[in-house]
DNA sequence: GGGTTTTACTAAATCGCTATAGTTGCACCC
DNA sequence: GGGTGCAACTATAGCGATTTAGTAAAACCC
C-alpha cells in the first residue's frame, strides 16, 4: 500500500547534478571523478540513506556478496554443542570487515548438503561456502570442485589431490596429547565414545586409540550419534561390565556430561574410580561437577581464519595453500585422575 | 582461470527451441505455454541443472528472498543458550518450504542492530527480520516502521501502536509459574539473578517477584549481563550472607549451572540447602547434577512460528494480527526442594 | 465463412548497477 | 598553433531474470 519509492543510484545522480555513472564511481574509489564531486557524491548518498542494490551488483558481475554454511546436524544435537556458535561467531568478526553476509541453512543428511550446494551454485546465491566434518572419500569434495564453487575445509589432515582448501588441525596430535596423558596417568583400559564412524577424526581418533596398544594400553570405540542419550546408553554399558575401563573419551562435551551422570546414577565416583575427558570444549564443561578435562580449541579464532581465507579463495582461486589452525591445547581439570 | 559460462534462461531457451519470456512462464507455473512445453522446458532445465539466478530475480521486482536475524550478544555468552540454535533450526525448518534463505549477523549493540536494519534495507538485502529481546520505548521499532520494513519480534506482550507484529509469550504468567511453585514450596526468601534490566522480560518477571510480597515472600533482585562468571559472583554474594536466601532463580540454564557450582563449593547442597531453578531450559540442564528445575519452552516451534508469520508479513504487510505463542512449562526437576 | 475469442507463443522494455567506449574542455609542448 | 595527453565526465550496453504488449494460428460461433 505505502509504496516508498526506492532510492536508486539515479536519483542520487540526479540530486548531484552528474550522471549515474559517476556515482558509481565515487562510490567504488575508481578513477574518473574529481575529489571533491566525489566527496558531494558521497555525502548526497548518506543524507539520503542510500546503498546499491546489492541485487543489482551482483547482477553486474560481482559477487552475490555472500557465503554458505550447511550443517548437517538434527536440530537438537546442533543446540547442545557450543561448537557451532563459537563457530559462527568467529566466521561474522571476519565478514563484518568486508560487508560480506552469511547465510546459514540445517541440512539433515549428506546427499541434501550436496544438493544444497547445487542449488545455492545453480541461483548464484553464495560466492563460497565452509564445510565441515571431512570424511574419508567424502562425495561432497568432487561436486564442489566440478561446480567450481570455493570451499574451505575444516580438516584433520593436509589436502590431497582434489580436496578443496583446507585449515586443518592435526587431530592425530590432537589424540595424541590426549591419550598420551592419560596413559601416561596410568589408565591401561580406556574407551572412546566417538562420533559417526564416517567422520575422518572419529578414524584418526580410533587409530591412535589402537597405537597405544605397544604400551599396554587396551582401547576400545563405541560409536554414536552424538546424542545425549547415546552417550548414556554407552557409559551404562561400559559400567556393568565386570572389568570396567578406568577412563572414559567423549567426542564432545554434552556427550560427557551425559556420561557424568550416568556415573554418578551409578555411584561410580569421578574421578576417584574413573577419569572421564572430552574432546570438545565449552564454557559449561568447566562448570559442571566434576568439571571436564577437555581439548580446548579456537573455535571463535578458527571460523574467522576459515572465513578469512574462504574469501582469499573466492578472489584468487587458483592458489591453493593448506593452512594449518592453532594446536588444540589439554585442559585437564577435575574428572582425570590417577586410576586405583 | 576456468571461466565456466554460467547457464542461462537464454541457453534453457534456446535448447528447448522457445523464448526465455517462454521458459519463464514454465517455471513459474503461469499461463502460456502449454502444458506439454512446459514439461518440455522443465526437463531441459533439470538437465542442465539450471535454476534462475537469485540476483537477476530480485532485481526484476520479486523480493530477495532472503530475511535477516541480527543477534545482539556478544560471542561468548551466543554459544552458551541453546535458545539461540535451537530457535534457528525451528526458523530454518519453516523457511526451508519456501526456499527462502535466512542470513545471520551478530552484533554488539542495539544502536549496531539500527544500523544493521538500514543498511538491509537500503542495499534492499532481505525482506523482512526477526526481533528478539523487546525493551520498554525500544529504539528499533519506530526505524523499523519508518523503513516499512517487515518484522516480527518475539516479546513479552502485545503489541502496542507503531508495534511490528508480534509473537508473545505472557512473561508474566510464565514468572508466576515458577516462583509461585517456588512459594508454594515454603520459600519466603527467593534470589532472581536476571539479565540485563532494560529487556522487558526482565521487568515483568521483576514485577511478579516483587507482586509475591502479598503472600510473605521477599524477592530481591541481581541484574547481569547473562555471563556465567556474573552469576558466579551473584551467587556468591548471595551465600555469603547471614540470612540466605533459600531459593535462586537464574535467567538461563548455564548461569545456574555456574550457580550451581558456587554452591557446591561453599557446601552449601542443593535442593536441601538451597533451591535453585532456570528460566531458560537446554539438554545440559537435564543432565548435570542435580538436574535443574526449569521453564521448558519450545523454542524451535517458535522459531517456526516466527519465520511463518513473517513470510506472511512480507505477503500482507497490513494485516497486522498479534499471536500467542505455545505457553511455557515449568519442568520439576532435581534442584528444588521443600526448604528447612 | 467472416468475425471474435482463445491459445501459445515472441519481442521488447524493465529492474539498478557496473563497465566500457566515447566526448568534451583544458593544459602542455616543441 | 596544431597535435598530443589527460582529467572529468557522459552515454550506452550489458548482467539475467520478469512482464507487458504484440502477433500469428487455431478454435469457436451463429
Amino acid at each position: 500500500m505505502n509504496k516508498t519509492k526506492r532510492v536508486t543510484i539515479t536519483d542520487i545522480a540526479r540530486l548531484a547534478g552528474v550522471s549515474p555513472g559517476a556515482v558509481s564511481f565515487a562510490l567504488n574509489g575508481r578513477p574518473g571523478v574529481s575529489e571533491q564531486t566525489r566527496k558531494r557524491i558521497l555525502t548526497i548518498a548518506e543524507e539520503h540513506q542510500w546503498l546499491p542494490s546489492s541485487a543489482a551488483r551482483a547482477l553486474g558481475g560481482a559477487g552475490a556478496g555472500v557465503i554458505g554454511f550447511a550443517v548437517n546436524r538434527s536440530a537438537g544435537t546442533l543446540g547442545a554443542e557450543a561448537f557451532f556458535t563459537d563457530l559462527i561467531a568467529g566466521v561474522q568478526s571476519a565478514l563484518a570487515e568486508n560487508r560480506i553476509a552469511m547465510q546459514m541453512v540445517l541440512v539433515s543428511s549428506i546427499e541434501e548438503e550436496v544438493a544444497t550446494y547445487r542449488r545455492w551454485h545453480s541461483a548464484n546465491q553464495v560466492d563460497g561456502v565452509i564445510v565441515i566434518d571431512p570424511r574419508d572419500e567424502d562425495p561432497r569434495f568432487p561436486v564442489l570442485r566440478d561446480l567450481t564453487l570455493p570451499a574451505v575445509v575444516l580438516g584433520s589432515h593436509a589436502s590431497g589431490e582434489g580436496h578443496p582448501a583446507t585449515i586443518w588441525l592435526d587431530d592425530r596430535q590432537v589424540a595424541h596429547s590426549l591419550f598420551d596423558y592419560l596413559g601416561a596417568l596410568g589408565h591401561r583400559s580406556i574407551a572412546y565414545v566417538a562420533g559417526p564412524a564416517e567422520f575422518q577424526h572419529t578414524r584418526l581418533r580410533t587409530e591412535v586409540l589402537a597405537g597405544l596398544g605397544e604400551r599396554g594400553v587396551s582401547g576400545e570405540v563405541i560409536a554414536t550419534d552424538f546424542s545425549p542419550a547415546a552417550a548414556s546408553t554407552a557409559m551404562r554399558g561400559l559400567l556393568s561390565r565386570l572389568h570396567r575401563p578406568t577412563a572414559v573419551v567423549f567426542d564432545n562435551d554434552v556427550m560427557a556430561i551425559a556420561g557424568l551422570r550416568v556415573a554418578q546414577e551409578m555411584g561410580v565416583s569421578v574421578p576417584k574410580d574413573l577419569s572421564v575427558a572430552s574432546f570438545d570444549d565449552s564454557v559449561v564443561a568447566g562448570l559442571v561437577h566434576p568439571s571436564i578435562t577437555c581439548i580446548t580449541r579456537d573455535t571463535f579464532g578458527l571460523g574467522a581464519a576459515a572465513a578469512k581465507f574462504l574469501l582469499e579463495q573466492i578472489d584468487a582461486p587458483d592458489v591453493l595453500a593448506d593452512r594449518i589452525g592453532a594446536m588444540p591445547q589439554l585442559t585437564v581439570r577435575e574428572s582425570t585422575a590417577v586410576p586405583r
